[in-house]
RNA sequence: GGAGAAAUGGCAGAGUGGUCGAAUGCGGCGGUCUUGAAAACCGUUGAGGGUCACACCUCCGGGGGUUCGAAUCCCUCUUUCUCCGCCA
């Protein structure tokens, strides 16, 4: 959610900018300051009236002590007078608060300077690739792979479940393991706690990160106790430092945490759904960061790199994307997105997106930091994947197969405890 | 699931209808003293709205109500604790 003030006072900039997700919101941003006007008009009315009753209640009390009770009989009359117009004008108050407040939750963040105007993800700028070898040797995509090692299980999933629940047997589930420690050991090594959250959160989480309201649609919920199933570990990691002021020397706050992920994605079909390209339950491990806003562009580059050591040491073929500005999340200022390569798919797989909120999310959440001087100010948030483990492992046994079976990278070797699936 | 008790500032803890945004202690910050530190003493120390700055307004778990006036009374929700039941 953005400032108002903030609007204010850059209001062409605010438009330019959020221009590149190829929506204009001049008018919607007109109303919003507009309606922040009647807010403090009211306001102040508001105010006035309540400073006078509040007078004349304490001048009641005085008088009841002197024992004059007629005086304070006239003065009870006028308070009472005073009721309506401050009732009348209290509704008002909390109309337009909420109106302005759901018409703020409808604008997206500002993209950064860095990111390119753009209408969809074919103009999203590659910033960095590996080679991609061409050889045309016969490969066997991942799902085939699955079955004939008997490593994950997509059809007793739908038994159970449904489709997008895969069952992970033998091999493939001590290799889901192994990626999720591997993972968070990387993490930890680069200064992350470790958290092990919730996954189900409160409608106030949802709000504070940006899920709730409009996305529902994309989270489980809970009917009879009004909870939802994370989508991400993002949620309930950053609403740690929900409503939280924290003193300067206290950041930066590096956090990481492995949960599985919930996701309905209703209206996904076809190719993209196929074996692990798309589920309705999931493995990641993310971090999450809080940071001073002169920082937090320092420490992007720094979780950009981070992320893309793991995916090295893992030996994957991928590139980074920065996102354009039609395909950048809502709540997010800036990101960048990893991409596995799928030979037999002939398709590149999203396993990681970095992101850095500035303030959006902690606007929401109201996470501020104390400076120590007197002055306040609104935090940075930033998280990424590092990594979720689906289609890690779709490109991972792809990329791997051979003739004697499927190779395991050195870097998991101390994990998994063997070095091929056959 | 049943019965009872409670929720106050960073923490502890007073306050049961009238200058209470809230005593006191601890902690934090600034100072005096000291070569330095500790101790002691003095001062200061919640958040949001509003204003050029003041004024002013709101907030004592959340929401609603009674009253001229609510931290204090009533309703409701949530959470915590104790006892019983159940249980990985």
């Amino acid at each position: 959610m953005l400032q108002v003030s903030y609007i204010k006072e850059n209001f062409l900039s605010v438009i330019s900018n959020l221009n590149k997700r190829n929506v204009d919101f001049t008018k919607k941003l007109k109303e919003i300051t507009d309606l922040d006007d009647t807010r403090k008009k009211i306001q102040s009315e508001y105010d006035s009236i309540l400073n006078e009753s509040n007078n004349i209640a304490k001048e009641i009390g005085i008088l009841y002590k002197s024992g004059k009770s007629n005086e304070a009989q006239e003065l009870k009359s006028k308070s009472i007078s005073l009721k309506p117009k401050a009732k009348e004008l209290q509704e008002k108050l909390n109309n337009v608060s909420e109106e302005l407040k759901i018409k703020l939750c409808s604008i997206p963040n500002i993209p950064n300077e860095l990111v390119v105007k753009g209408k969809n993800e074919e103009d999203n700028e590659i910033i960095f690739s590996t080679e991609i070898s061409k050889d045309n040797k016969k490969i066997i995509p991942h799902w085939d792979l699955s079955s004939k090692y008997n490593i994950i299980d997509f059809d007793l999933g739908n038994k159970i479940s449904g489709s997008g629940f895969p069952v992970y047997k033998n091999k493939g589930a001590k290799l889901q393991r192994s990626l999720i420690n591997f993972f968070l050991d990387k993490n930890i090594s680069q200064g992350y706690n470790e958290i092990q959250p919730p996954l189900l959160v409160n409608e106030d989480s949802g709000f504070g990160t940006g899920q709730l309201p409009d996305k529902e649609g994309q989270m489980y919920h809970i009917q009879n106790e009004n909870l939802y199933l994370i989508p991400t570990a993002e949620v309930p990691i950053t609403n740690i430092y929900r409503n939280s002021i924290l003193k300067i020397h206290e950041l930066p706050i590096k956090l990481t945490g492995y949960t599985p992920c919930f996701r309905r994605e209703a209206g996904s079909y076809g190719s993209d759904v196929r074996g692990l390209n798309r589920l309705h339950q999931f493995d990641k491990v993310e971090i999450v960061r809080i940071e001073c806003p002169t920082k937090s562009y320092i420490v992007l580059d720094e979780m950009v790199e981070h992320v893309k050591s793991i995916l090295i040491e893992l030996e994957l073929p991928f590139r980074i994307l920065r996102l354009c500005g039609g395909d950048l999340g809502f709540t997010s200022a800036i990101t960048y997105d990893f991409e596995v390569f799928s030979k037999a798919q002939n398709k590149w797989l999203e396993v990681s997106s970095v992101s850095n909120f500035e303030s959006y999310q902690s606007n929401r959440l109201k996470l501020r930091i104390d400076y120590g001087d007197k002055t306040k100010k609104l935090a940075h948030t930033l998280n990424g994947s590092a990594l979720a483990l689906p289609r890690i492992i779709a490109a991972l046994i792809e990329n791997n197969q051979t003739d004697k079976g499927i190779t395991i990278p050195k870097a998991l070797h101390g994990y998994t405890g063997f070095k091929i699936i056959d």
